[in-house]
DNA sequence: CGGCAATTTGACTATCCTCAACAGGGGTGG
DNA sequence: CCACCCCTGTTGAGGATAGTCAAATTGCCG
């Protein structure tokens, strides 16, 4: 028995396109890793010398000018994959956010593997796609957005990624949710595209407007879902 | 003989991985059509009915805010691969920018043919994983780059994609170099987000600057590329 | 030549950034 | 156990960049 029968992504990660003689043979290349947060896997410029899929955790994805500015262009969650197969170099670094545990191939290994089993590719491939989509939407947030509609969007996409976790009963006030947020808030403005200070006044903001509660510096309760997604443009 | 074999991006394309009886097949699910400027081949948000390779032209992918802003989120060229296989619905318009010549296949067609063809899957995916990339880059700018290294970054990817066309001899002026861009001043500020207002006193700006030469609305003549890499960012 | 749309220019404004000071809170060492 | 410290986040004041609104100009096409 494989270590990846065990694995709480098996499902949901690229790994669900194997059977069981596959995923051994695909086991028999990989070996999982941990991560603390801080600790990056990949970094940005050099040349791709590893792939991994995100077993536990959540890892941000960045680039920066010469200057130093930083932004965020992805995070990534449990199922979902990291690096770049296939040749080049990787354009941004990847790095945890929080305790991390990922299950890593060498790129060599994983591309030759890949290219012997076409339903891995699909697999690769849709996800892939679906990450170009979001990846665009993003765009127009950066692009087009105002910091408070950037604000809101955040504050609504991150409850639906961050899904029910630590959810409160739903009974008096059926659209309260509870997020503990896997960034700081220099993050969360490196994701934005705006600046750790603007990040805070929007978030105090929306509290003094009865729209979210801020009960720690990581936790978010959404009072009033209706208007921050009217906020969100 | 298949129209394919007098095909101009024959061997850039994803058709690049098919054989001659393989690319018949895929003949016979496609067929070209013709786009004129400002013409959309896919609307934002309707289902992904269809998929295409480009032959010929520019074209502009965009998604809107609800209140009219827009964001382009991609452009593409000859080769490029436009659509979005296997489900979903298009989270962009695609807008011919120039005259332009795209072969179209009907999305379930095309679905079932490259579940068939590995080997179409692979080039598609390496395809898009170039794409990711080159989109994540663009992130950086939009979110971080200030609106004169914006402009510079936006001539030097311009000089870059649109090549050697209408090159002037390299001799007294080396990096000289002459660009037709297809992109009117509202279509520049839409992939930089910023205003037409902005985008036009940045050319005057450059201009004034004896970085480049504006002979006409569409063209622009680079005279330090260096100077202009600088302020790139 | 006239009409129309695209672009440029100007004046003013708003949003967000910068710089700076202050507050809070979690952990450590006395 | 408490005091202190350091790091993160908040708040404030002022300024710069890019946006808005309006008018002038260009150049394209009939």
């Amino acid at each position: 028995m494989s270590t990846c029968d065990l694995c709480v992504v098996r499902n949901r990660a690229i790994c669900a396109s194997l059977n069981a003689s596959e995923l051994e043979a695909l086991n028999a290349i990989g070996r999982t890793r941990k991560i603390t947060p801080g600790e990056s896997l990949i970094w940005e410029g050099e040349d791709s010398v590893l792939v991994a899929n995100v077993i536990e955790g959540v890892l941000k994805l960045s680039t920066n000018t010469e200057d130093g500015r930083e932004q965020i262009v992805g995070v990534v969650y449990p199922s979902d994959f990291i690096g770049r197969p296939f040749g080049g170099t990787s354009g941004h670094g990847v790095t945890a956010l929080t305790e991390a545990k990922v299950c890593v191939f060498s790129r060599r290994d994983f591309d030759a593997f890949a290219r012997e089993h076409p339903s891995l590719e699909h697999k690769l491939l849709e996800r892939t796609l679906g990450e170009l989509d979001r990846t665009r939407r993003w765009m127009l947030l950066l692009g087009r957005k105002s910091a408070a509609e950037k604000m809101a969007s955040f504050l609504v996409e991150m409850t639906e990624r961050l899904g029910g976790s630590g959810c409160k009963i739903p009974l008096d006030a059926p659209q309260e949710r509870h997020l503990t947020l896997p960034f700081s808030r220099q993050q969360i403005a490196d994701v934005l595209g705006l600046t750790i200070e603007t990040v805070s006044r929007q978030f105090t903001r929306l509290r003094n407007e009865g729209i979210i509660d801020l009960p720690s510096r990581r936790d978010v309760i959404i009072r009033d879902m209706d208007a921050l997604a009217a906020e969100a443009g």
